[in-house]
DNA sequence: GTTCTCACA
DNA sequence: TGTGAGAA
């Protein structure tokens, strides 16, 4: 059935919608696609189109910020599943996105996931770089 | 009224 | 990332 896939790819929703579904600024919506984690198709007028999967990911990355990652960490997941699929294409483990995203995001918050509370260690008078 | 791009505190 | 300017 990939009828569904075709729908959910589709881009129809404008950036106010997109805002109220994400609850993230328009400037964090664009910045995000500049850093290639969505693509967005762009109507007669110039105006970003988004479809409901562009709207998954932004919940993801949202999740993924709140969890202390950084920019940096959440390309590496995005730039990891483009990965997998070109080179585990051929089935020799089959692990599903969301298994490659968990493994991602286990190490990767061990590694960076500190974040937090280093910030609340240093928040008052604390040395500044 | 909404969104776009670009620039700057 | 936020915000404002000027245009579409």
């Amino acid at each position: 059935m990939k009828e569904k896939e075709l729908r959910r790819s589709m881009s129809v929703f404008p950036i106010g919608t997109v805002m109220k579904l994400t609850d993230l600024t328009a400037r964090q919506i664009r910045y995000y696609e500049e850093q290639d984690l969505i693509h967005t198709e762009r109507n007669e007028g110039n105006r970003r189109m988004y479809s409901l999967n562009d709207i998954d990911v932004l919940l993801e990355i949202k999740d993924y910020l709140t969890d202390g990652l950084n920019m940096a960490g959440i390309k590496r997941i995005y730039e990891m599943q483009e990965k997998e699929k070109l080179s585990f294409q051929n089935s020799t483990h089959q692990l599903t996105d969301h298994d490659v995203r968990r493994i991602l995001y286990d190490e990767i918050v061990s590694q960076s996931g500190m974040i937090g509370k280093s910030k609340d260690s240093f928040q008052s008078g604390g040395p500044r770089l």
